[in-house]
DNA sequence: AAACACCAGTAAATCGATGCACTAATCAAA
DNA sequence: TTTGATTAGTGCATCGATTTACTGGTGTTT
């Protein structure tokens, strides 16, 4: 803590204390350039930095968002809390870091505590299906961007959603499969409560319908007994997920994982079963992570242009925040795009039954 | 901002502001059960939380740490992060995270603006050999943890590093290589310029000359040209360096990863150069990310026990912090394990010369 | 009964920045 | 000269919690 205080500045300047606030706060209006640059060399003299503590009380306000992810274990968050980072840094605002480990209970904790603190503003990424538990806090005047997340009925007005168009994203990657000629394709994710799961599954279920294909062409995987999977544990469903859906009799030619965690242990999984990625069964992710490129066979996925939201959360929340939010209440979607790189291929022959041991 | 003060409890309560502040604040020696009773009910009432901002101003601390790394959009700073998140909140600390992208200027901005803001201690994941860019502001006050990282001469004195046995951990993989049959071994890495890189290699080099090898046993690589890489690059790296190191006369039959990041990509690479990671070509990592287990083949690396350095590390920050560092400017060494998946074996007997196209 | 110790709690100054209400000074119009 | 308007800047209460110095009351000692 420096300790040079703005009484200090404005003796050194030979000013009040209320002249140099004036200036710091760009009340520059009526003000004498010489007494303006008098209090600005000070300022610079003394290396005066305004003390933040001090600020808030007064103020109420601090330059400071929160942002609640799932995880930042997971490269996927990770990479997106560090664009956000870099876009709230730009206009001077420090970020405040919080792993939720998808617990709603710790979501409305978090949230209150942050409040509490004096922080306007969170971005929150839950994919639940239900903001309630936020809500007395929104109501309140908390600023709140919902990422990964469409509107839901029964959500804070003030709320503002920011995502990619899900149900686009995974129709476009299982419309490329059914293009390569699979007619069996799985559906694989934890349970399907969030929302973008649900439209995640929908997008899938359009492609299968748009296509002619009956019902009994798409399986769904969904972890009947994992109730509540962890981020950690996604690729590690996708293994088991895989293992499972390929043993039993007429599997399907081509999986569709519900992000790229998950599909990479589907992967895993797949090989364990003796069949080869790319060419015995195809597989898709979504997100691409910086991951899904390095992986062995290349992932094909979809990619949700993660730096591109990151700016657009931040600077919707200012906006929320700042109380000119203009349309709040709801979602921007931002484009997905299907990027085709080796895990898919036309299905072999017979499938199923080429691979050595 | 709940709006609930001190005196509006004092009052419900029917005592003074102080007698509120010395319940709260663990004074409660000479204090009448029934007036303490009282005030806790009023403050369970109202729901009374202590306004951040005022505590701060009035004791110039504030509970929450600034943690300092490369970039969280890397998996093993990512799951650092989370591990330190818990750490700190256990005790009531929030967490600032600040993306350095490697840059020392950045690292230095960033140290004097959160001491300036307040916060007592920094966890700085920098593994620079020099900290005098962050000097003045460790001799001014600032608690600092450097992680991944030995003590070096120069060091401020109040610094405490925390690290794994980098020498020890590379021996370690050096040595499994050695044991294996491999005998003419590349090690791949960035510009050598850090602490823990330089150490890592000194490992590889004391495993090849304990086993008697000679020093054209050794291949380094390490990317003359790309000065300073960025960790988001560390697997273009690898994959480089696997193209250019494998397509050479007299290739290495085993690749030594400076991470797991890198090695992933040397893995590609590999595969690229037409083979056989963990047949024609072992490849090791370092760090043990969780993606390191499901990559294919499964790497080979060295594990960095992350919750239990990231528990130290926080404990050593309040220790510093409190002042009552007891042994400041020493590093903390962590034991590495060695993790044998898929991704080494023996050497072939013509190496180079097996797979298809 | 005077002197003192002790107890439980209070009054008020304090941290540093802010911004409203105010004033002293200058100038213009009446 | 008086009045009014404008300019340039100041005084000070304020935000909420902390903490030191203090008070009024009770009990004990000599």
């Amino acid at each position: 803590m420096a300790g040079v205080t703005i009484y200090q500045v404005a003796q050194e300047a030979g000013v009040s204390p209320s002249t140099v606030s004036n200036l710091l706060n760009g009340r520059t209006g009526k003000m004498l350039p010489e007494t303006r640059s008098r209090v600005e060399s000070a300022i610079r003299r003394l290396g005066y930095r305004p003390n933040r503590a001090a600020q808030q009380l007064r103020t109420g306000r601090i330059q400071m968002l929160g942002l609640i992810v799932p995880s930042v274990a997971n490269p996927f968050w990770g990479t997106f809390a560090r664009h956000l980072e870099a876009a709230a840094l730009a206009e001077g605002f420090y970020m405040l870091l919080c792993n939720s480990e998808r617990d709603p209970e710790r979501e409305r904790r978090y949230v209150e505590e942050l409040w509490g603190d004096g922080i306007g503003g969170v971005v929150l990424c839950s994919s639940l299906p239900s903001l309630d538990h936020v809500k007395p806090t929104v109501e309140a005047g908390l600023g709140l961007v919902a990422f990964d997340r469409t509107a839901q009925p029964g959500d804070p007005h003030r709320a503002v959603n920011i995502g990619t168009d899900n149900v686009l994203g995974m129709r476009l990657a299982t419309e490329h499969l059914l293009a390569l000629g699979h007619t069996r394709l799985a559906f694989v994710s934890g349970s399907i409560g969030s929302v973008n799961r649900a439209e995640r599954y929908s997008g899938f279920r359009q492609a299968l319908d748009a296509a002619g294909l009956p019902r009994s062409a798409g399986i769904v995987w969904s972890g009947a007994d994992t109730v509540d999977f962890d981020d950690r544990d996604a690729a590690e469903l996708g293994r088991v997920a895989a293992l499972e859906i390929l043993s039993a009799p007429r599997p399907p030619t081509a999986i569709v994982a519900i992000n790229d965690m998950c599909a990479l242990g589907v992967v895993a999984g797949a090989r364990e079963a003796g069949l080869v990625v790319g060419s015995d069964v195809s597989v898709t992710g979504y997100d691409d992570i910086m991951l899904a490129g390095m992986a062995m066979p290349a992932l094909t996925t979809v990619r949700q242009p993660v730096e591109e939201m990151a700016a657009t959360a931040f600077a919707r929340l200012r906006q929320v925040m700042d109380g000119d939010g203009g349309e709040t209440g709801q979602s921007i979607l931002h484009r997905p795009t299907l990027v085709v790189r080796d895990s898919t291929s036309a299905p072999a022959m017979s499938p199923g039954r080429v691979s050595s041991p």
